[in-house]
RNA sequence: GCCCGCUUGGCGGAAUUGGUAGACGCAACGGACUUAAAAUCCGUUGGCCCGUAAGGGCCGUGCCGGUUCAAUUCCGGCAGCGGGCACCA
C-alpha cells in the first residue's frame, strides 16, 4: 500500500462528495411527499463577510439534525438565506465610499464561497436575501395589513436615540442604557414613529410560554421575565390645589400594592407627565426640574448613583379610604412615564424607594404591614423611626377595614372597596412595550406610507408596492441619505393625488427576521409572502437553532408576527418554533504579550507550561477561554482548519467535546484527536472491504457475539441521543463501538461477518456527523448507492439485552464486590450469591444480615448487623 | 437589589426515573515499531495509605447539615462562578 492511501485524503473526498451530493439534488425538500415533514431551521446569517466558529458550530448542530431526519424517513425542509439589511452595511459606505447593496451582495456571495467546503445539507434553491425587493415588498403589505387590522399605528413618543447611530433603538436593543451596537449612552428624544402592537398579544405570548415545551426554561423565563406581568389596582386620587379647593382633576396612579393605600404619605407622577407638564407652564422652577429630569441617564451608573430628586407641585392628593385626608403630589425623577400611569403613591413604609423620597423630604413614615409573630406596637415604632422599608409578608395594621388581614387578601379587599367606591379598579400591568420599528437608516426596508397635509399618513396602496430603496444615496454625512435625497420622497397623495412625501425611515431589521422562516416555505412566490398551504404544511419549525442572545428580541417578536399574520388572515398558526435549541458560544484561550497586547493563537507557541510570540520569542501569558472576538484577536478562522484537517474534523470536534448548549473551547489537540478518528475509522474501513458483505450468522463464538449486542445497542443510544441534542454522547458511544470492533477477534467463529456489519453501522451512524468520510467508506465498502440515501440502521430488540447480568453487591451501601447471575434471576438466588461472596462473609462476620435489598439487573445491598 | 442557572480527575465531560462515580476524548508518563522522526500500536493515569509482591484498606462529585438500605442525583443552609432584568411602583 503507498503511503498515500494509507491516510485518508480529505483534500480529494470532500469536494467531491459536495459535487455528486449537488449533482444529485440530494437535500431538496419535496413539495408533496407521503413522508411526514421535518422542518429544521438556523437562525440565518448577518452577511458581515466573513464566516467565523459560532456559525460552524451551529450550522453543524442543524446539519446533524436535518441529516438524521433524512436518513429517519423524513420530508426535510432545510433552507437558509441572508438578514441582508443592517447597519454594518451602512458603516462599510461610510468608511469605504460602498454601496451598501454592492457590499452586501459581495459578501453573500463570499460567505456562500466560505459555506460551500463545510459539506451543509441546506437546501440552496430556496435562499432568500431579505434586502431584495422581491422580499421586502411582501413586509410592506404585512405593515399595510396590520394598519388595517390595527396592530399597527403612529404616535409621538419618548424613544431611545442612538446619538453615535442617529437612530431609535426598540427597548429590546438598549443594554445598560446603551446602544447595542454603538454602546453609546442612549438618550431620550420626542419623535413622531411607527409602532407595532406588540402589548395587544402581552398575555396570550405569556400564557403560550408554558406551552413552548421544546424550549429551553431559560429563554422562557427571559420571555416571561420580559413581558412582566404584575397585578394590582388603579386609584383616582381627586386633586386639590395649595388652598385646599377642588381642581376638579384627578391623578390616577398604579399600584401592585393597594393593601398599602393606608400607609400612603404622597402621590408622585413623573417629568413627562401631562399633568407635569402642564403645571410647568406656568411655573418656571418646575420647568427647570423637568429639564433637570430629562437629562439624566439611564446607564446602570447613572441609575445606583442618581439621587431620589422630587418637585413639590403644592397639589393635593384626596386619599380614597380617608375622608378628609390628603397626601402632597411631587414630580419625581425615578418615576417613568412609560410604565402604568406614569404615576404612583409612595408608601415608604413598605417600599425601600419611598423609604428614601421620604426621608429626604421629610414626609410621613406609617407600619401598616407587620411579620406575623412580632408584637405590633415595638415592630411599628422601630420601623416609623428607621430608614428600613419592611417589604415582606405579613398581617395588615392601623388600616381600619383591612386591619387583621394578610397580604393577599387585603390586596383583594381594597380592590373591593376601591370598586365599590368609584375610585379605582383591579387591573393587569405589563412591563412589555410596543414595538417601536422606525429606523431613521438607509439600509432597511422603506416604511410604505405617504405623508399628505390634507389626509395625514396614507399606506401606499398595494399596487404601487414594493416601495424600493434609490440607489444613488450618498453617505459622506451622518444621518438618514433617504430624508436628503433630492428627489426620492417626493410623490402624490394616494387618496388626493396632491403633492406628498414619503416616509423617509426604515422598518427595523428585526421586521425581517421576525417573518423569513415562513417565506422559505415559497421562497419565490411573487404575489404573495407566502403560500399559505405550504406554510400550513411546514410550519411550526420542528427544530430552531440560534444563539441565546435572541432569547427575547427576535423569537419573541416572532412569536409575535406568527400571531398578527394569523389574525389578518395569511395563515392559521399561533406558534412558529415548536422546538428551540440555543448553542454555546465558541471559546478560545487569550494570550497577551507584555505590552498588555493581544496576540492571535496562530502567533503563539506553547513550551510546556509557558508560551511565547512566534514572531518575536516575546512571552505571552495565556487568559482564560473567552468568545472568539476579533477585539481579543482569539479567533480561529475556520478556512484555516478545513484546509489543514477537512470539514468532517472540524465536525466531529465541536460536537464530541462538549454539549451543544454550553460553550465549547475550541483546541488545536481537540482537532487533531478528531483528525486520528477519522484516519482510524478509515483503516478499519479498509480492512472491512476485505470481507463480503451479508448477515450475521445464528451462530457466534461469545468475543463476536458481545461485540454484535453492542452493535445493536449502540444504534439505540446513538439514535436516541441524537433525539436529544446529546451529540458528545452519540461520539463517546460511536467511539466506543468502534474501539470494540478493533478489539474483536475477527479469527473466532462469526467474527468477519460481526466486524463488516459493525463497520457499515458505524459508516451509517457517523454519516449526519462526518458525512464526508462516510460516503467515501460506503463506496469503499462496496456499495453503489450514497450513504445519504441509505436510511437509519434498525436494531433488534432482541440484542439490546445480554443473557448475563452484572449486579453490585455492597454491604452497608459500599461497593464490595460483583456476582454476575442469569437475566431474570429471581430474589432469592441475586441474595444467595452475593452473600456467597469471600468478601461478603468476612464483612459478616458469621452473623445473619439484618436485611437485605435486591434490586433486580442492578444491585444488591446487605445491611450488616 | 430581584430572578435564574451552574460547581464531578491535570483538562472537556459521562453517569438524566436515587442503585458499581470518572464512559468517551484530550493532556501526561512508560513501552513497541523505526537509523531517526512522523504515523500507528500496547500499557499506566482521582487522592492517600498498607504490602517485596499478589492484593487490600480509607477518602473522594464546591462547603455544612438532613432524608434513605443506598445521594453527583432529593431536601435545607452557605460559598464561588456565570447569565437575565434593573428606579417597572
Amino acid at each position: 500500500m503507498s503511503s498515500s492511501e494509507e491516510r485518508y485524503n480529505f483534500a480529494a473526498s470532500e469536494p467531491k462528495w459536495q459535487r455528486t451530493w449537488a449533482a444529485g439534488n440530494c437535500f431538496a425538500a419535496e413539495e408533496s411527499s407521503t413522508k411526514p415533514k421535518y422542518y429544521v431551521l438556523e437562525m440565518f446569517p448577518y452577511p458581515s463577510g466573513r464566516i467565523h466558529m459560532g456559525h460552524v458550530r451551529n450550522y453543524t448542530l442543524g446539519d446533524v439534525v436535518a441529516r438524521y431526519k433524512r436518513a429517519k424517513g423524513f420530508n426535510v425542509l432545510y433552507p437558509m438565506g441572508w438578514d441582508a439589511f443592517g447597519l454594518p452595511a451602512e458603516n462599510a459606505a461610510l468608511e469605504r465610499g460602498v454601496h451598501p447593496g454592492v457590499w452586501t451582495r459581495q459578501n453573500i456571495g463570499v460567505m456562500k464561497g466560505q459555506l460551500a467546503p463545510l459539506g451543509f445539507s441546506h437546501d440552496w434553491a430556496r435562499e432568500i436575501s431579505t434586502c431584495e425587493p422581491a422580499y421586502y415588498k411582501h413586509e410592506q403589505k404585512m405593515f399595510t395589513d396590520f394598519l388595517k387590522a390595527g396592530l399597527a399605528y403612529r404616535k409621538k413618543s419618548w424613544v431611545n436615540w442612538d446619538p453615535v447611530e442617529h437612530t431609535v433603538l426598540a427597548n429590546e436593543q438598549v443594554v445598560d442604557g446603551k446602544g447595542w451596537r454603538s454602546g453609546a449612552p442612549v438618550e431620550q428624544r420626542e419623535l413622531s414613529q411607527w409602532f407595532l402592537k406588540i402589548t395587544h398579544y402581552a398575555e396570550e405570548l405569556l400564557q403560550a410560554i408554558e406551552t413552548l415545551d421544546r424550549w429551553p426554561d431559560k429563554v422562557r423565563l427571559m420571555q416571561h421575565n420580559w413581558i412582566g406581568k404584575s397585578e394590582g389596582a388603579r386609584v383616582l386620587w381627586p386633586l386639590q390645589d395649595a388652598a385646599g379647593k377642588a381642581t376638579g382633576q384627578s391623578l390616577e396612579v398604579f399600584t401592585t400594592r393597594p393593601d398599602t393605600l393606608f400607609g400612603a404619605s404622597f402621590c408622585a407622577i413623573a417629568a413627562q407627565h401631562p399633568l407635569a407638564v402642564q403645571l410647568a407652564e406656568g411655573n418656571a422652577k418646575l420647568g427647570d426640574f423637568l429639564t433637570e429630569c430629562a437629562k439624566v441617564g439611564t446607564s446602570t451608573a447613572a441609575i445606583e448613583t442618581a439621587e431620589k430628586l422630587g418637585f413639590d407641585t403644592g397639589l393635593k392628593a384626596e386619599h380614597p379610604f380617608i375622608p378628609g385626608a390628603t397626601v402632597p403630589v411631587y414630580v419625581a425623577n425615578f418615576v417613568l412615564m412609560a410604565y402604568g400611569t406614569g404615576a404612583i403613591f409612595g408608601c415608604p413604609g413598605h417600599d425601600e424607594r419611598d423609604m428614601e423620597f421620604a426621608r429626604k423630604y421629610g414626609l410621613t413614615v406609617k407600619c401598616v404591614v407587620a411579620p406575623e409573630s412580632d408584637d405590633v406596637a415595638a415592630f411599628t415604632r422601630k420601623l416609623e423611626a428607621g430608614n428600613e422599608a419592611y417589604t415582606g409578608d405579613g398581617v395588615i395594621v392601623n388600616s381600619d377595614f383591612l386591619n387583621g388581614l394578610k397580604v393577599d387578601p387585603a390586596k383583594r379587599a381594597a380592590i373591593e372597596k376601591l370598586e365599590s367606591l368609584g375610585r379605582g379598579k383591579g387591573t393587569v400591568q405589563y412591563r412589555l412595550r410596543d414595538w417601536g420599528v422606525s429606523r431613521q437608516r438607509y439600509w432597511g426596508c422603506p416604511i410604505p406610507i405617504i405623508h399628505c397635509e390634507k389626509c395625514g399618513p396614507v399606506p401606499v396602496p398595494d399596487k404601487d408596492l414594493p416601495v424600493t430603496l434609490p440607489e444613488d444615496v450618498t453617505f459622506d454625512i451622518p444621518g438618514n441619505p433617504l430624508a436628503r435625497h433630492p428627489t426620492w420622497k417626493h410623490t402624490t397623495c394616494p387618496t388626493c393625488n396632491a403633492p406628498a412625501v414619503r416616509e423617509t425611515d426604515t422598518f427595523d431589521t428585526f421586521f425581517e427576521s421576525s417573518w423569513y422562516f415562513a417565506r422559505y416555505c415559497s421562497p419565490k412566490l411573487a404575489d404573495r409572502a407566502f403560500d399559505r398551504k405550504q406554510a400550513e404544511t411546514w410550519l411550526p419549525v420542528d427544530q430552531y437553532i440560534g444563539g441565546v442572545e435572541h432569547a427575547v428580541l427576535h423569537l419573541l417578536y416572532s412569536r409575535f408576527f406568527t400571531r398578527a399574520l394569523s389574525d389578518c388572515g395569511y395563515f392559521d398558526l399561533r406558534e412558529p418554533f415548536d422546538g428551540m435549541f440555543t448553542q454555546g458560544m465558541v471559546c478560545h484561550e487569550t494570550y497577551r504579550a507584555a505590552d498588555g497586547a493581544w496576540v492571535e493563537p496562530g502567533d503563539v507557541r506553547k513550551e510546556g507550561a509557558a508560551a511565547v510570540r512566534v514572531t518575536d520569542g516575546v512571552a505571552v501569558t495565556v487568559g482564560r477561554s473567552e468568545k472568539m472576538s476579533k477585539s481579543k484577536k482569539n479567533v480561529v478562522d475556520p478556512q484555516a482548519i478545513i484546509g489543514t484537517y477537512g470539514a468532517d474534523a472540524a465536525r466531529l470536534f465541536m460536537l464530541s467535546d462538549s454539549p451543544p448548549e454550553r460553550d465549547l473551547e475550541w483546541t488545536d489537540a481537540g482537532i487533531e484527536g478528531a483528525w486520528r478518528y477519522l484516519n482510524r475509522l478509515w483503516r478499519l474501513a479498509g480492512a472491512a472491504s476485505q470481507i463480503q458483505t451479508g448477515p450475521v450468522p445464528a451462530t457466534l463464538d461469545a468475543g463476536p457475539a458481545a461485540v454484535n449486542r453492542q452493535i445493536h445497542r449502540t444504534i439505540a443510544a446513538v439514535g436516541d441521543d441524537l433525539e436529544k441534542f446529546r451529540f458528545n454522547s452519540a461520539v463517546a458511544r460511536i467511539r466506543e463501538l468502534t474501539n470494540a470492533l478493533a478489539d474483536l477477534d475477527r479469527k473466532t467463529v462469526g467474527g468477519d461477518a460481526v466486524y463488516r456489519y459493525g463497520i457499515e453501522v458505524v459508516t451509517r451512524l457517523v454519516s449526519p456527523i462526518i458525512p464526508h468520510i462516510a460516503e467515501e467508506v460506503w463506496q469503499m465498502l462496496g456499495f453503489t448507492t450514497l450513504v445519504v440515501a441509505t436510511p437509519w440502521p434498525e436494531f433488534d430488540p432482541a440484542q439490546l439485552e445480554d443473557d448475563v447480568v452484572t449486579l453490585a453487591v455492597q454491604v452497608n451501601g459500599k461497593l464490595r464486590g460483583t456476582i454476575s447471575v442469569a437475566k431474570g434471576a429471581d430474589k432469592a438466588a441475586c441474595e444467595s450469591a452475593a452473600l456467597s461472596l469471600p468478601a461478603v462473609q468476612k464483612l459478616l462476620d458469621g452473623k445473619p444480615p439484618r436485611k437485605v435489598i435486591v434490586v433486580p439487573e442492578k444491585i444488591v445491598n446487605i445491611v450488616a448487623a
